[in-house]
Order: C-alpha cells, then sequence, then structure tokens
RNA sequence: GGCCCCAUCGUCUAGUGGCCUAGGACAUCACCCUCUCAAGGUGGAGGCACGGGUUCGAAUCCCGUUGGGGCUGCCA
C-alpha cells in the first residue's frame, strides 16, 4: 500500500483557531505515523472574507505548534484547474447554467407547493434549459435523482444519504470562479489526497463531494473521511471565531507553552487509553488512532489547559524556565536581568500561566503598592515592624553603611530546590548574614516575642516587602532584594503605620 | 421544517456483554505537609439522559422518547 497523503485545508477568513490547530495536529500525526505526505492547502477561494495575514498567521500558529507540511497550495493560484473542470462537468452534462434568482426559486416552490416551502431548496427549473455560460449564471450540479450515497467514515461509520435529499447546488459562481465543495474536490482529486480528516460540519455535504468526485474523475479511487467531533463553548455551541476566545495566538499571549497546547488539544476527543494523559509528540505519533476518536463534541476548558501548562512549565529546567519566562517580566525588569534567576526556582512552582508572573515577582522591580489593605488582616504589623527592623540590625555586617551585592557562588537556601551554577547567585550571606535562613530565625525571633507562630509573624513583613498577602518564599525573595533596599522598604512601611 | 450526527461524574475521558458496588484527570471539599500562596500527599462528594426490548447477565446490542449539535448559502 502507498503511504497515505493527507491535507489540511483552512481558510484564513480569521485569526488560527484551536479547533483547527487540533485537526491539522491529527493530520500531521497520521502522516507522520504512516510514512505519509501531510499537505497544506490554503482554501482563499473567499476574496471577500480572505485576508493576507491570516494566511501567514496559518503558518506561523501551525510552527508554534511543531507542526511541519510537505507542500502548500494556495486555491486563489489555481483558478485554471477549476475552470477546466467546469468546463468538463458541463460538456458531460453533470453541470448546467441557471439564471434564477433566489426570489424565482421560492415563488415557485410556494407556488407548487404552498406557504412555508420558502427553503425547500432548488427546482431544478433551469436543468433542461441548455442555458449557455454567461455573466451572472451560476454552475449548478445536476445530482441524480435517485439513489443513495454512503459516507465510508472511520470515526462515525457509514451514513448515508438520500440523493432525493441534496438539490442541484452551485458548485461555481455567476463571475466564473469555483465555490468550496468544487475547489475541494477538484484539489482533492489533483492532489493525490487519500484521507480526508476534518470537522463533523462537513459531514453533512460529503456526498455532494462524493458526487462531484465520482463525476470528475471516476476512475480515481475515493478517499476515506474521518469527520472529527466540533470543539464547542459552554453552551454546547460550536466554537465560534466571533463570540468565543478562540485564537490560538491568545493563548500563546498568554504563556501557554506550545507543548502544552499541543497535549492538551490531542486528548480533546482522543485517548490513549487507560490513564495516560502526558504525552510527548513521539508518543502521540506512535498511539494516535482515528479509530480511537470519540464521537461526541468536547469543551475547550481552559482550567484544564492551564492546568496542564503548569506540570510543563514544571518540568522545564531551570535554564529553561528562565528562557520562556523573561518575554513575561514587568516593566523594569530589563533594567535587572540578574535579578530574575534568582528568583526564578521560586517562582516555577508556582506559575500556570507565564501571563501570572508579573503577579509574583513585582515587587522585586517596584515598591509594593496597594499595601493598606494587604496590612489590615496582618498580625501586629506596628510590633512585628519594629522588632523585625532591630532584629535585622543585629544581624552581622549590618554596620550602616550600604552593602554591595557581589556576584559569587553562594547557593539558594531552599529544601527542595537544587539550583544549577549557571544561575551564579550572588548572595550576602557568606560575609554579612543577610540569608534567607538568617532572615528566617530573626523574624521568628520577633515573632515567639510578641506570641505569634511564623505563619502569622511573616504577614506584615510580607506585605511591608511585597506589597502582597500571597506570594514567592518572602525570606528568599528578601535575600534577593538584599538588605538596604529590605530595610528601606520595611522602614517605610512602619512609617505608614503612624505612631500606634 | 427536512436530512445527518451525538448522548458515562460540572468538564475531558477509560469502558467495546460478565474484570463495573463504573476507573483516571481537571475543577470542587476535607485533612496532611508548610513562612503566605502554590506544588506534593491522603481521603470525600459527584455520572452510565429516559422508557422499552434482546440476553443467564447490559454503560456496552436493538427500538423508541427526550435533549443537544451540524447541514440545508452564488460562506468555508
Amino acid at each position: 500500500m502507498s503511504p497515505p497523503r493527507l491535507r489540511f485545508a483552512p481558510s484564513p477568513t480569521g485569526f488560527f483557531h484551536v479547533g483547527s490547530g487540533r485537526t491539522a495536529l491529527w493530520n500531521w500525526l497520521i502522516a507522520r505515523q504512516q510514512g505519509g505526505q501531510f499537505v497544506l492547502r490554503i482554501e482563499d477561494t473567499d476574496l471577500e472574507r480572505n485576508r493576507e495575514e491570516w494566511v501567514d498567521g496559518i503558518r506561523v500558529a501551525m510552527r508554534w505548534l511543531g507542526l511541519d507540511w510537505d507542500e502548500e497550495y494556495r486555491q486563489s493560484q489555481r483558478a485554471a484547474l477549476y475552470g477546466d473542470a467546469m468546463l468538463r462537468l458541463h460538456a458531460d452534462g453533470h453541470a448546467y447554467y441557471c439564471d434564477c434568482t433566489r426570489a424565482d426559486v421560492d415563488g415557485r416552490n410556494v407556488a407548487a407547493l404552498g406557504p412555508g416551502a420558502e427553503n425547500r431548496g432548488y427546482d431544478r427549473h433551469c436543468r433542461v434549459r441548455g442555458l449557455t455560460p454567461g455573466a451572472g449564471r451560476p454552475l449548478r450540479f445536476a445530482t441524480p435523482r435517485d439513489g443513495i450515497t454512503i459516507v465510508h467514515d472511520i470515526i462515525r461509520g457509514e451514513p448515508s444519504f438520500d440523493h432525493g435529499e441534496i438539490e442541484d447546488f452551485v458548485i461555481a459562481r455567476g463571475d466564473g470562479s469555483a465555490m468550496f465543495i468544487l475547489a475541494n474536490v477538484v484539489d482533492d482529486v489533483d492532489m493525490g489526497i487519500t484521507h480526508v480528516v476534518r470537522g463533523e460540519e462537513h459531514l453533512s455535504n460529503t456526498p455532494k463531494g462524493i458526487l462531484l468526485w465520482q463525476a470528475l474523475a471516476p476512475d480515481v479511487a475515493l478517499p476515506v473521511w474521518a469527520h472529527v467531533p466540533v470543539l464547542v463553548n459552554a453552551q454546547r455551541k460550536k466554537l465560534s471565531k466571533r463570540r468565543d476566545k478562540v485564537a490560538l495566538e491568545d493563548y500563546r499571549a498568554m504563556g501557554i507553552l506550545p507543548d502544552a497546547m499541543r497535549n492538551y488539544l490531542v486528548l480533546l476527543g482522543w485517548s490513549p487509553g487507560g490513564d495516560r494523559e502526558i504525552l510527548t509528540v513521539d508518543e502521540m505519533t506512535e498511539l494516535f488512532r482515528l479509530e480511537a476518536v470519540v464521537t461526541s463534541p468536547a469543551f475547550f476548558d481552559m482550567v484544564k489547559l492551564a492546568h496542564m501548562n503548569g506540570e510543563y512549565l514544571r518540568a522545564l529546567s531551570i535554564e529553561e524556565f528562565v528562557e520562556v519566562a523573561t518575554p513575561y517580566l514587568p516593566a523594569g525588569a530589563s533594567a535587572q536581568v540578574d535579578v530574575f534567576p534568582k528568583m526564578a526556582p521560586f517562582v516555577q512552582e508556582r506559575l500556570r500561566l507565564l501571563t501570572d508572573l508579573p503577579n509574583q515577582v513585582d515587587f522585586l522591580y517596584n515598591d509594593p503598592y496597594a499595601w493598606e489593605d494587604a496590612i489590615a488582616s496582618c498580625k501586629a504589623p506596628v510590633e512585628m515592624l519594629d522588632g523585625v527592623l532591630a532584629a535585622l540590625a543585629a544581624l552581622p555586617g549590618a554596620t550602616g553603611t550600604e552593602v554591595v551585592p557581589q556576584a559569587g557562588t553562594g547557593t539558594v537556601h531552599s529544601p527542595t530546590v537544587v539550583v544549577g551554577p549557571a544561575l551564579n547567585i550572588a548572595t550576602e550571606s557568606a560575609t554579612t548574614g543577610w540569608s534567607a535562613a538568617e532572615i528566617r530565625v530573626a523574624v521568628e525571633t520577633v515573632g515567639a516575642a510578641n506570641g505569634l507562630k511564623l505563619a502569622k509573624a511573616q504577614g506584615a513583613v510580607r506585605v511591608a516587602i511585597t506589597g502582597r498577602t500571597i506570594g514567592p518564599p518572602l525570606f528568599e525573595a528578601m535575600e534577593v532584594l538584599g538588605r538596604a533596599e529590605c530595610e528601606r522598604r520595611l522602614r517605610l512601611a512602619r512609617a505608614r503605620l503612624g505612631t500606634a
């Protein structure tokens, strides 16, 4: 058996859709798994709605997902092929020209069948009139009156359609340009497509495509179809570019990793069986089966995507994490490029979306803000700040002069995170006593003096330093921030509390 | 309206006649761990749409009902 040829045929009428991403991925998986070819075909026959930037958006999105393609075509450059097909179909009697308006057809339908017959479809009025081609005359396919067409579908089984239900549909517009159904079939024949994997919304029109294929290329074997379930929103409606947030680009912008997106997408309507969820590209390429795709629509769940993204984020090495996270750092961070790597190990395990990064680390680059509300929930803020200020001043190295951090080879004080030498954490601890461990003891001691356990005692200090009640580990953050800056913030906060 | 497709926890799914007192993951609740928050661990709650068949036996097969979706365009 010769290798399969699959195609992904998007139309550039908007941002690249997550559903398109899944369809492209599944097509690509089958092609790669079976040593076949994967064709990208831009279906830009609707000049009204196409835009060049969307075409490029398709390529960018596919590359982002890690999908490559062996051939690329633009339908807008293949009009001659479609014109030729129209001529042959007309000459063979498979198609005829028509000059009816919608109003003509509706009027005749109502006259013949009574009120309410407006949407009965075309009444074949022009089928026997022998009209010649002409401006404004669309070409209609002469659908056989009797018989049925069966769609052999890997996912759906063998749905059958009665020809009596299929009207003489338009295959070319009055201006001579090809409609989707014609261009689609001509290209599938021409490109030797063997597997058509596409959205379920195309299932109802597939018999038209089969009829066309048989009229156009009776000697060429039909492809096998696989109509994949649609993706729906919370209201269970098909995801729409207009009302739903579906652009792949949006997810990329919020810091979804391509590996996480691909893993989430492959699982929307398919499962490798058992309890497996996290899959590498190689694993999904080996395991994916169209036969195992489910038949019912799937809801695109941002919450689960975010969770999966968190898993991928945590699986990164520190170096990789710093690299992907850096573009998401808050304003002001670019001036202090050495700061974030020191905190990275502590925020990595706390993130799901990279756009949450500023919430975690903005205090490193900016003064705390809006801390009044936060400090209100803290225990004994005045006592804690006064006490901690004094305790920190008693730490070795506090000579009243500003301590200048120096590059060194210190370690990060975390029991669970091992930091590679590449990070080159610059701590002052070796010579000055300014380390997370020592700061912790100082806060703990002051807290004890005020009858507070560390969990409560650290509250006011955390708010003074970071402006928030939650965030990455406080003592490590203070070590990174440095003695001078921490004392400045503590005094500032203490002053704002007044003379209570 | 007509035609076609679909129906397992809130969500994504495992399940292809007995292994199911239906498994996993996300979300949710409780507890543990813990400097806050996460992460991690343990446990809980939560589902085969309904009604008929077939069968010794049905989430799994058949029919019907209900519900949802898609198509029905000189859009794709």
